[in-house]
DNA sequence: CAATCTATTTGTCATGGACAAATAAATGGA
DNA sequence: TCCATTTATTTGTCCATGACAAATAGATTG
């Protein structure tokens, strides 16, 4: 028991633990000298943790708008650093104080305390008004905190969850199957991130609409399916910042392409929010407050 | 407008919709001769649309335990048998009378009548027993199905985000604070599949337990550390079949390595059932029963 | 100071070869 | 004949290197 081998991880480990491509991990090393993998008997790579939580921070911060070989050659101090100042600007309306108190306990550790603590915060609120303000500035502050390296994945998991299980009963609850607009939510694949689009959900069915998810990862083909399949009127998609900006708008335009141009397309989420243009029939709406703008002119218009 | 250009897939875009690595698609292309993709203007490959149904279906049959090399050189037509002909063998159990009818409401676009049927037949049976039993079959029926390609993708979607609805609320309406064992839920990287999980949370919370769902993908490393966290007695990981199985027994080798032997570690899914042997001090329960086994053994142990 | 043009950065794709792990096929007793 | 063990084949993943377009930053000019 001398020698224990500390743990390190193969190119694919990488790949998924960081959400960088095969490719990428190689042109990195082979550009800028790092990642610098061990070599294990058969010549493959082997990443030790430090390297792997290095590239995760990296990840992060290029999310945040950094560029690779910038963050590359920045010294550890550099980077956390950087991930400190990487906050986001966005402070509108008056401080919610939950806040404080619901990193608390998502930091406490209280998985229970956390769901029982955003239900009786919606119910005092009203649902309209807990999901635009509170849980937009909680999923900020969330992000946030996880940019910093302050909250670990299994804790953002968990919020992630709690906030899952409480919009879920809400939007089941708001459900009738009359309602219009009829929307088809759901994100296309490599985009995981579902929560704004249950946001979206419960504010649309609020509103009368009647929403229907598909969860996750929908492929495009089997997108225009649906929304011929049940009549929908809008598809809504959703986008996070961890989605390659490049690839939006293409896919927006090969969906356009195809759906019946009675269907209107949505395009949500903190990934639309550094595009200026969408192609023709296709609407961005980085906030919600857009969406529901665009609801009230759908209704206005029908 | 003479000449519209058929859709064709990137070698990357194909990778997502069927879910076979971009290597795996060149090797297939000079080992087998398919998939023959064109040459855009790059020389880069463009699937043709009908080429990528064509790899879907073969990555169904794989799942199903089908080798390439077999299905590579089928005939259209004899893919199709072989598509009918995988059917699950499990039977047990009598008829559940509201299956037909429920794909029936997922052929009948009926997301809403969907949930109802299903809440009501909870409310018939019990829980634990609609659990067991009718969503058991349910999933197999549901998987079947698409397996031979009754059901479109988007109507498995619809069908998840159904139960997943039903049973988070059912689990959240469970939950107390200071149940034992203190379980937590999760899967590993890679596997995206969380109803198995929702199931067993809901039939462990039942028993008392104390359940933690992190939701999906969460890294190795996360769950040690949020086992240590949270306190937790179990760490229950599901694998679908669709997680390949030669990673299942490494990963279990690993996490039992890093977490403290007081802690058991639970396999479950239709992942593991076609594994013979665990690491030492891990447990195997591809069905539901036996995790409820699993539980009682501890529960009497404690 | 805004707009346009050049240079650099960056991700993805391609090719072709190597190898271990998984699986099937063949072999040799009981 | 059937089970267990050994040999072959199949199969996924990895490696190295090179090419190129799209995105971004920097320079230049009206």
């Amino acid at each position: 028991m001398e020698s224990m081998t500390p743990p390190t991880f193969s190119i694919s480990a990488v790949e998924r633990e960081t959400g960088l491509s095969k490719d990428v991990l190689r042109k990195w090393e082979t550009r800028y000298g790092f990642p610098a993998p061990l070599r294990d008997g058969l010549g493959e790579r082997a990443y030790p943790l430090q390297q792997v939580d290095r590239l995760r921070l990296i990840k992060r911060l290029m999310d945040a708008g950094f560029r690779p070989s910038r963050l590359v050659a920045e010294s550890e101090d550099g980077l956390n650093a950087l991930a400190q100042a990487s906050q986001s600007k966005v402070q509108r309306g008056g401080q919610i104080d939950v806040e404080n108190l619901t990193l608390d306990k998502l930091q406490l550790q209280d998985p229970n305390g956390l769901r029982q603590l955003l239900y009786r915060e919606m119910l005092r609120l009203g649902i309209e008004h807990f999901v635009l303000d509170t849980l937009n500035q909680l999923n900020i502050a969330v992000g946030d905190a996880w940019a910093r390296g302050e909250l670990s994945v299994h804790q953002e998991h968990l919020y992630t969850e709690a906030v899952q299980w409480l919009l879920r009963d809400v939007v089941a609850g708001l459900s009738v199957s009359h309602g219009a607009p009829r929307v088809l939510l759901t994100t296309l694949p490599d985009e995981q991130h579902s929560l704004g689009l249950l946001m979206l959900a419960a504010l649309l069915s609020l509103r009368g609409a009647y929403c229907i998810s598909l969860g996750t990862q929908t492929p495009a083909q089997e997108i225009i399916e649906a929304a011929h399949a049940y009549q929908i009127d809008i598809v809504a998609l959703s986008f996070s910042n961890a989605y390659p900006q490049r690839r939006i708008i293409p896919a927006l335009a090969e969906l356009r392409q195809q759906l019946a141009s009675s269907k209107s397309i949505w395009a949500g989420g903190a990934g639309c929010a550094r595009l200026h243009a969408s192609p023709e029939g296709t609407y961005l709406s980085p906030e919600m407050e857009q969406g529901m703008a665009l609801l009230a002119a759908w209704q206005a218009a029908h």
